[in-house]
DNA sequence: AAACATTATCGTAATATTGCAATATTATAA
DNA sequence: TTATAATATTGCAATATTACGATAATGTTT
C-alpha cells in the first residue's frame, strides 16, 4: 500500500523565492515554439496584428488563442481591443527583464577546473 | 460522435524553425522554479557542486536529479562525473545565446499606436 | 435587424510534467 | 570484500499542457 503526496504532479512553488517564480513563469510562456513563432512574427511585422497570426501558424484558431493567452499573462505581448480586432504587440519591459536576466548570468560564470 | 486528432496533446514541432524549437526547448527548461533555482545556485557558489544541491532545495532527491538532468539535456548546465560524485556547473553559452536573442528583441521593438 | 468577421471560451482526448518511494548503479572507504 | 555515499533509474499517481471542434460573445457591415 502506497501512500501518495497531496501534491503530486503540481509543482512545488511555495519553497522558491518570488523572482526564482517569476523567471520561471516568464520562461515556460516561451517554452513552445508555436509562442516562440508568435513573438518573433510581431517582431517581424513591427505592427499590432490580430488574426493575421492565424494565416501565418498552422494551428487552429482556438489554439492559437489559447497560447496568446499564455504569453498575455506572462506579460510578454499586451493586447487592446481595437473594434471587433485585438491588437497584440510584443511588451518590451519583459523581454527587457530577461535580456538582463540572462545577460547577467553569461557575464557572471566563473569558470571552474572541471567543467 | 467526434474525431481527435493523432498528436491531440503533443507539441506540434514540424510547423516551425529549428531556430524556433531550440529557443522554446531551452526556455522551456528554465520554466520551474526549482530549474531557476538550480541555476541561481550555480552561479552564486561559483563552484562545481553534487550533492550540495540537495540541501539547498526542498525536493526529494530523484526530483532534483530529473531536474538537473532536464537542465543538461537543454545545455543550461554541464555535468562531469569527478568519483562517485557529479560536477555540475553553468553551461555560459546557452546563457549567452539567450542573452543575445531576448536583447535582439528587447532593442527591436518598435513602439505602435495602439500598445 | 440580419449576416458576417474576429476572437474567446468550453469540453474533451491525448500526451507531458511533476514529485517521490523504491531500487539500481557506481565509486570510495573501511 | 563488505559497507557506505552519491547519483540515476523505474514505476506510478496526480496534475498540467496541448490541440481542436463546437459554440459563445462582440463588434462591424449590409
Amino acid at each position: 500500500m502506497q501512500y501518495y503526496n497531496e501534491d503530486m504532479g503540481t509543482t512545488k512553488t511555495e519553497h522558491f523565492t518570488e523572482r526564482q517564480s517569476e523567471i520561471a513563469v516568464i520562461t515556460k510562456a516561451m517554452g513552445h515554439p508555436a509562442r516562440v513563432a508568435i513573438i518573433d512574427l510581431l517582431l517581424k511585422v513591427n505592427a499590432c496584428i490580430g488574426n493575421d497570426i492565424l494565416e501565418k501558424i498552422p494551428l487552429a484558431q482556438p489554439t492559437i488563442s489559447q497560447h496568446l493567452k499564455v504569453l498575455k499573462d506572462a506579460n510578454l505581448i499586451k493586447g487592446t481591443i481595437e473594434g471587433n480586432t485585438v491588437c497584440y504587440c510584443i511588451n518590451e519591459s519583459t523581454f527587457e527583464l530577461l535580456s538582463k536576466y540572462f545577460g547577467n548570468i553569461a557575464s557572471n560564470v566563473i569558470h571552474q577546473d572541471c567543467c
